[in-house]
DNA sequence: AACTGGTACAACCGCAGTGCG
DNA sequence: ACGCACTGCGGTTGTACCAGT
């Protein structure tokens, strides 16, 4: 189609920000806000691309940025998410506050998934390396939040587990919930269609991972809470947001899998089985009463 | 001190999604 | 319906830094 580059390649700087850089670009920030990160580079006096400056924004110079080591309980959420969502770094990181997608991405290509590799995890399917059943419940790992008979994964699906899910505040495995949320033809059919693949699409064959489908739950029952966003992406906000209707579509009786959840807190946080200390200030605020978020 | 290999992380690139005319 | 501009995401690369030899 042709498409125009995003920036005039040969009059912009690549590389490393200096200082007087990050300077022009943070008080322009302040002065006028995020967006246009087409417009802001030439607005700015920066010679940068407009990618560059939203990059460099989001992932350094933003004022509520969490510097400094991930902490163990960060590490914890990240792995438990990952097992949940995969690759979905953003996502992720709406989940860390202080923390941005790009950088619990390298966190986790640089430390985790050497550490579960070392435990003998695969990281990318959370399971025992060389092994295609699902393991035990193990305190180190991703899957600890997981009653052992509880499936981990789409292929061993168990449409009756929801009761385990129950009985330990756990969230199952998404693949289970978007198969039985699919199954009753709940969404629109462009999640079913745009959403991206699934985190382990090669052994999900036939019970795809319906990301959106999965955590849309929380904003669909948040509609009768509070307001709450997940994720930060205007296309992520659009698609949860088509999911909060009201359950006549979402019909919680003939939904065995949403209608446990919906005598239930739905945050993610919370149904990771979080402690207190470790939950969203959303779920924290709410003094003990757990919010949709 | 110099070299080398490994690690961490900032930054870039390409693509997809979305909105608008 | 279509094309374009813009934005955001995830994968990848480049490079600075560090530890070991």
């Amino acid at each position: 189609m042709g498409r125009s580059p995003c920036c005039e390649k040969a009059h912009t700087n690549k590389g490393a920000w200096t200082k007087e850089e990050d300077e022009r670009l943070i008080n322009y920030i302040r002065a006028h806000g995020e967006g246009n990160w087409r417009s802001l580079p030439k607005a700015a006096g920066l010679l940068r691309c407009g990618k560059s400056c939203r990059l460099r924004w989001i992932n350094y110079l933003r004022p509520d940025l969490k510097r400094g080591n991930f902490t163990p309980e960060e590490d914890e959420i990240i792995i438990k998410l990952h097992s949940l969502l995969g690759n979905k770094w953003s996502l992720i990181a709406g989940r860390l506050p202080g923390r941005t997608d790009n950088e619990i991405k390298n966190y986790w290509n640089t430390h985790i998934k050497r550490k579960l590799i070392n435990s003998g995890i695969d990281p990318q399917t959370h399971r025992p390396l060389n092994s295609t059943a699902p393991i035990a419940a193990s305190p180190n790992t991703c899957l600890d939040f997981r009653n052992s008979s509880t499936p981990t994964h789409s292929n061993d699906i168990n449409p009756s587990s929801t009761n385990e899910l129950t009985k330990n505040n756990c969230i199952p495995a998404t693949d289970n919930y978007s198969s039985s949320l699919d199954n009753t033809k709940c969404n629109s059919s462009t999640t079913e269609e745009s959403h991206t693949p699934p985190p382990h699409k090669e052994e999900n064959a036939g019970h795809e991972l319906d990301l959106e489908l999965s955590i849309g739950l929380l904003p669909f029952q948040s509609k009768y809470t509070q307001t709450a966003s997940f994720g930060s992406s205007s296309a992520e906000s659009k698609s949860l947001h088509d999911l909060s209707r009201p359950p006549t579509v979402a019909g919680a009786d003939t939904r065995p899998m949403a209608a446990a959840l919906v005598g239930q807190a739905m945050c993610i946080c919370w149904r990771l089985g979080f402690e207190k200390g470790q939950l969203c200030s959303n779920c924290q605020s709410c003094d003990g009463l757990y919010r949709f978020c």
